[in-house]
DNA sequence: GGAAAAGTGGACCGTCAAGTCCACTCGTCG
DNA sequence: CGACGAGTGGACTTGACGGTCCACTTTTCC
């Protein structure tokens, strides 16, 4: 079965999940049938519950990982390097550019809601993508209090939830409006508001300057924007 | 036709999109059927396409409303009196605590995504509720700012929409993992954004004073794992 | 080179849900 | 009171979709 697969079975399984994943973008889950799947991937029924024998449920599981897959991957290697402003403005613009060309489809957000109560395996895939994904923020963030680029008095697992979330958001209403400023405020609000963050090194100087960090505390108010 | 609607009419139409919006929130959209809604609302097929001659879109399109309606009452009154720190606190506790109730179902986002392009009519729904809402809290951070107690250097506008963007992101997570931290976590902290705004006069709505607002150092049960 | 395993094609079936139809009841108004 | 229209019930039609089956081709490996 799955243990012995060809490299042509690779590539026809392949080829099924891509274009699964692409109609899910284009026509929305509900408005996509296993027929419709067939017909774009140039494939058959048999070839279909061939690989997924389970059918439409493991589809839509494996389109699922495949989609959250890349989610990260595409902000990489921002997403991976926090460690200077102007790295954390790499990243939002990554991002950005990224929904933006995407328009409105992210497969994420209609993979979220699609399944209600249920449906335990996508719950996973989608809890552990979000969680990845506040785990590198967060680590963003240590990053730069390390450095002393941001104060260390702020929790950084909750500064990164917070952006989270606000990034989701944005990408939720930019599928429901079509307008990506929500996004663009919401990452750069949120990037803003790290900056000010009391207790850091002085902003744009700084530069690799030795690991400080937490010696003072002295909570003098960050200065104005 | 739906001009002369007796009063059982009427109630009959009620109880169609009243039930209906609770199976849409129990069992997803793509879940229940019109015989459901039926069933639950103790009617038949013909009464259902009599007060929804379009059938399915037309009662989804209703029940989008409904439910869009009944969002911003329930912040009522907090959200239309954002006008100090205490009102501002008791509006997120409204909102934590109604999504908490909610659990897994907001509504909101499920029509959202279950329409990807088209259905204008309900895109029209979706976009009218955030433009209120966002309207509302940006009114409110404008009030805050006449009254001094936020600094004037700020965009209202631009605040108030990354607020909404955390708010609906930390929904969004919620009904994906189960988990109101991300909610919670973008609320306080963009609240406590708010606070630190330079320019405001000193914080003396009744609450423990202090620059930091509620920011990251109370008791904030820890972030990330 | 040939046999077994992997891969492929597409007809076929059962189910289920959207939407139609018509017969019937009930309330209201002349 | 009686008739007309609003309101109601549920059987029926239609079609799409998930899933099955089997005959056939290609690859792989001895």
């Amino acid at each position: 079965m799955a243990t012995t697969l060809t490299r042509k079975g690779r590539a026809t399984r392949q080829r099924i999940v891509a274009g699964a994943a692409e109609l899910f973008r284009e026509r929305g889950v509900a408005g996509t049938s296993l027929d419709d799947v067939c017909e774009a991937t140039s494939t058959s029924k048999s070839q279909l519950f061939h690989y997924f024998p389970d059918g439409r449920t493991q589809l839509l599981a494996a389109v699922a990982q495949h989609e959250a897959d890349r989610v990260l991957e595409d902000q990489q290697p921002a997403l991976d390097q926090l460690t200077s402003w102007a790295a954390w403005q790499a990243w939002r613009d990554r991002v950005v550019e990224r929904y933006r060309a995407q328009g409105q489809s992210c497969p994420l957000a209609v993979l979220t809601s699609q399944l209600g109560p249920g449906s335990p395996e996508h719950q996973e895939v989608v809890v552990g993508l979000f969680s990845r994904w506040e785990q590198k923020i967060a680590d963003g963030i240590r990053s730069m209090q390390a450095s002393g680029q941001i104060g260390s008095s702020t929790d950084a697992g909750r500064r990164a939830a917070a952006l989270l979330a606000g990034l989701q958001g944005g990408v939720l209403i930019m599928l429901a409006t079509g307008e990506i400023a929500h996004l663009e405020a919401a990452l750069d609000e949120g990037i803003a508001a790290l900056r000010r963050v009391p207790g850091a090194a002085q902003d744009g100087a700084g530069g690799p300057a030795g690991l400080d960090g937490r010696g003072g505390s002295a909570a003098l108010d960050g200065g104005g924007a």
